[in-house]
DNA sequence: GCCGTTTTCGGCCCGACTGTTTTCAGTCG
């Protein structure tokens, strides 16, 4: 099987952290990092776009000498630079790097003077103090050091969007209440939506800072207190979230969210363009030598700079600066745009509600329609339906829409693709259906190539209409399987098929990438909340945040329609 | 190593916090 870009940029990045221990030149370090990102962040894949002779010298990032070493890494799978550098460094040294405190001069200092070489040896060597004896070092570093390595070893993954939501609610709601507080906010990732969160930035304004900021530190779901600055705290809350604070005066309140919203990139790309203006952006403002022009508020900073307005969402250098300048920004969908969901189950399947509870809490919701999609009988879903059942459940959604007023239950099933690309239901049954969503749920190891087909091959079926959570990934539980995601997208539209957006926190499938690509192919998605109870149903915001991540308008989402236009798009 | 309305060479974002440095290096975001 062809190397993922993420193995792929994985090996550039471990390039970039040996050359930087190494003391390599910057700039250079800086290039192999910027093309790691590129590559990992690429919809399309770059194995086969080498090996279809496509110009990969002319992604950004991405010139002739980093052309060359992925065209080496796709044909052999290894970078010969790499191979050859490692041979230098033990294998665990870059685990050294994960430690809070610890660079690469550092890193360089504990290898070159204890052979400390994995995060096993830098604790020893903490705790039998040889590491304070070191030029540059000092007891208090080594005592940091060996509280740091503990935690290093526990974390190191991000926190799923849902996880980290609450405990922004409870900052936010406990910051409300500091004595000379202006304002305070929520940036970073979290603002940006994005599926996972590694840490949480939050900005606030006052006259006073310090006060805010010492406030702040008292927060009682504190575990680990790492910096106590006069503008800027960090802290570890108990459940391990790091949060990054920082409270400016209020004539420097926008940059200062739009720095910590991020991301870096999108604030680097713009911070580039300001100064081939003789401009400098900073936290503070914009600067013009050593006048402030403007400051106080995120959407000066784009008009100073001549772009309209940039959503949170898009912000990540990957063509947004570009569209605002052409005035091409898309409008984004909200959550007002849904007119009903695509996808959820009862208690005829693995559900928790009846039909007209979840109908009903629809309608509380505003929907206007809800398609009822209980599992098909097949052995990896426990409770599926076998015909017989289908059969009284569509009797009872009839039963059940004579009696409902304002909202309209659609016949619909989560029918299984099965390893050959057919459907676990007879085509007799799902011809009655209103819509089809049908998907993967076994046999995740096929190659890419087989996973494709499989998937093609159930969409020929022409009853099928939705393809669920298209990728099948669970977030930090579950890789995604092998698709020829190009293939699908284009097959899709052809055949006039829908993609999925799934909203289950665990799930967000298809993500923010695959969303943007699918969409510049035509694809039209169902934002959906595969909801197993009533509460889920209030899930379909995080889809609609993913869908705002993907670039998606309310034009691109079936779900958007209304009830006629729904069926009429459904018939294939 | 990348990049370029001028430039194929010479730039490459900018600042806070920590430690113990009496003026700055290392790290981080």
């Amino acid at each position: 099987m062809s190397i993922s870009n993420v193995e792929i940029a994985d090996i550039f990045t471990r390039l970039a952290e040996l050359l930087e221990i190494q003391g390599y030149n910057h700039f250079k370090i800086i290039a192999y990092k910027n093309a790691a990102r590129e590559i990992a962040y690429l919809g399309n894949s770059i194995a086969k776009m080498v090996e279809e002779g496509d110009d990969i010298s002319k992604l950004p990032s991405i010139g002739s000498r980093i052309a060359k070493k992925i065209v080496e890494i796709v044909k052999t799978g290894k970078l010969n630079k790499l191979e050859k550098l490692q041979k230098k460094f033990p294998p665990h040294i870059l685990d050294l790097l994960k430690v809070e405190g610890i660079g690469p001069k550092r890193a360089k200092i504990l290898y070159d003077a204890l052979h400390i070489s994995s995060l096993e040896d830098l604790m020893k060597a903490a705790q039998e103090h040889k590491i304070r004896e070191l030029g540059g070092f000092s007891d208090k570093i080594e005592q940091k050091i060996l509280d740091k390595t503990m935690f290093a070893k526990k974390i190191g993954k991000r926190f799923m969007y849902s996880v980290a939501e609450p405990h922004v609610n409870a900052i936010l709601a406990y910051m409300q209440k500091t004595e000379g507080i202006l304002k305070v906010l929520i940036a970073g990732s979290f603002r940006r939506k994005k599926d996972t969160v590694g840490d949480l930035d939050m900005v606030a304004t006052s006259k006073n800072p310090k006060k805010v900021i010492d406030y702040f530190v008292k927060y009682p779901d504190i575990k680990d207190i790492v910096l106590h600055g006069d503008t800027r705290s960090t802290i570890i809350l108990k459940s391990n979230i790091q949060v990054d604070f920082r409270c400016v005066q209020a004539k420097s309140y926008g940059s200062a969210l739009h720095y910590f919203m991020g991301s870096r990139y999108h604030v680097l790309a713009i911070r580039k363009l300001a100064v081939e203006r003789d401009l400098k952006i900073n936290e503070y403002g914009i600067f013009r030598g050593k006048q402030d022009i403007t400051g106080s508020c995120e959407k000066d900073i784009y008009k100073t700079m001549g772009f309209s307005y940039i959503q949170p969402e898009l912000r990540e250098n990957r063509g947004e600066l570009e569209a605002s300048k052409e005035g091409k920004l898309p409008h984004l969908i909200n959550r007002e745009d849904m007119r009903g969901d695509l996808h959820m189950h009862t208690t005829y399947s693995d559900g928790q509600n009846s039909i007209e509870e979840m109908a009903e809490a629809a309608k509380k919701l505003g929907y206007k329609y809800v398609a009822i999609t209980d599992h098909s009988k097949h052995l990896s879903i426990v409770h599926g339906m076998d015909e017989k059942k289908l059969r009284l459940q569509l009797d009872e959604i009839d039963r059940i829409n004579e009696k409902l007023k304002d909202i309209t239950i659609l016949k619909s099933i989560e029918v299984d693709i099965l390893e050959d690309g057919s459907l676990a239901m007879s085509d007799s049954l799902l011809k009655e259906l209103d819509l089809v969503v049908a998907g993967v749920h076994d046999k995740f190891n096929l190659s890419a190539k087989q996973q494709t087909k499989r998937i093609l091959k159930a969409m020929e079926n022409p009853y099928f209409s939705i393809l669920a959570h298209p990728t099948g990934r669970l977030i930090n539980q579950r890789e995604p399987y092998s698709l020829d995601m190009e293939e699908l997208f284009k097959e899709t539209v052809q055949k006039g098929c829908f993609l999925e957006i799934n909203a289950q926190p665990k799930r967000l499938d298809l993500n923010d990438i695959y969303e943007k690509m699918a969409k510049d192919l035509g694809v039209k998605f169902a934002i959906s909340t595969d909801s197993h109870n009533m509460q889920s149903l209030n899930y379909m915001r995080y889809g609609i945040y993913q869908a705002r991540r993907g670039w998606v308008e309310k034009g691109n989402v079936i779900n958007t329609l209304s009830l006629d236009k729904l069926k009429e798009i459904l018939k294939r």
